[in-house]
DNA sequence: CTCAATATTTAGGCAAAGCTAATAATTTTT
DNA sequence: AAAAATTATTAGCTTTGCCTAAATATTGAG
């Protein structure tokens, strides 16, 4: 039906879509995508003409129902993969991103509903990330950001926005993980680093860092 | 590493060149993977260049050994793929070709140990074919069809030559399976049709059909 | 409000993979 | 041993998808 391209733009304007307001720009996708601007305008006109997003010259994209729905079934699968290769395939949190991109693009009805069923229909991947039901449902939690958080406030950690294997090894480092509870002990005001406290130790970090990190107060 | 494309050519010609001896034709790699003569020239000369095949041009390819051994990995992941479906998912047996013929180009070393280990290291896949090893190993049993087989021979069925579902879906309707014991009852002279007894049926099976069946007698 | 900086699109290339039609080599038939 | 039939290769075109460099539109600073 679509082609791995193709359903690549469509997850990326998707995720992309959730932080900006407005169109998706050209240059977003292409960062996200690790793509030239001018491969990202050829591309998006391709999915224009497929009534997969609607594209004005200048402005960026937005996704149709049709092109939101395949983009949803895309993140259903990436998720329902990891969660497979942790708790069946003894495969590290950290090791999984780079196949489920692979896995993802696999055509078989079936064969995601069979997955899900054989996984116990997981409503979160290993990663905190909430996973689409088959029909593209997906419980809106509202993120906050631990760089949100003040002095003092205290929070668990839900989620992380980079999947990257070096910050979440960063993370292992630190015993940072899901359901790990952070209190904030100080922020610099100069670069907005943070010194927080888990269990008993002392951490700092970045900005950055602070920035990828999903907590609930 | 390599492509999809030329992962099922390095396939086909596998394949092939079990059952030719001397340098695999064009004409046969065309009729496999449903291309067309021209395009599979083009590809063999591409394959030729990366060293994967032996190309004499007009007298067909070989594998080098670099080619087999990608061959192999690809028909590794295939049937672990296969016996994944139909072991854990609840695939039939003629439901599982497709979708491996795209799970078998997912690329990564550790995903093809792990299945292995969660499946059991299992032998053979759902149609009685020999996985091999990580090595490449794979053991090599005789086949012989039930064609060639004499009237009042008995055998077991020990795998299929056609894995498509309507074949399956054939085999399944005469309750013939793997380990279905069969005995040749009667063999037509004109047109090579067996008379075989099933259990307590009889059955009338066409060359087509005789000529696709392995046997262990 | 104008001009420079930034973002985006267009133009022009390239490689992979496929196709059809034309050509050439091999094999089979007379 | 030719001629005919079959098989394989080459030539020329197409689409996808990506790139760089050039052109153009938008934006933001003064
Ligand atoms: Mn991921
Ligand atoms: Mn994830
Ligand atoms: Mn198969
Ligand atoms: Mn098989």
């Amino acid at each position: 039906m679509f082609s791995q391209s193709e359903e690549n733009y469509l997850k990326a304007i998707f995720h992309l879509q959730q932080e900006m307001d407005g169109g998706v720009s050209t240059s977003s996708i292409s960062a996200h995508l690790n793509s030239k601007a001018a491969s990202v305008t050829e591309a998006v006109k391709r999915l224009a003409e497929k009534n997969l997003v609607d594209y004005q010259k200048y402005y960026g994209v937005q996704l149709t129902e049709t092109g939101k729905e395949h983009a949803l079934a895309v993140v259903r699968k990436h998720r329902l993969w990891e969660s497979f290769l942790v708790d069946r395939l003894n495969f590290n949190w950290d090791e999984v991103h780079e196949v489920a991109e692979q896995l993802e693009h696999i055509k078989s009805h079936k064969l995601v509903e069979e997955l899900d069923i054989f996984l116990g229909r997981p409503a979160y991947d290993p990663h905190g990330d909430p996973i689409p039901d088959a029909k593209g449902n997906i419980p809106e939690i509202p993120k906050k950001k631990l760089s949100q958080l003040q002095k003092g406030d205290r929070g668990t950690c839900k989620g992380f926005n980079d999947a990257s294997s070096p910050f979440l090894k960063y993370l292992a480092k630190l015993q940072i993980g899901l359901g790990t509870s952070v209190e904030v002990i100080n922020i610099e005001k100069f670069d907005e680093s943070m010194t927080v406290r888990i269990e008993d130790n002392e951490v700092q970090l970045s900005k950055t860092a602070t920035d990828n990190i999903y907590v609930e107060q």
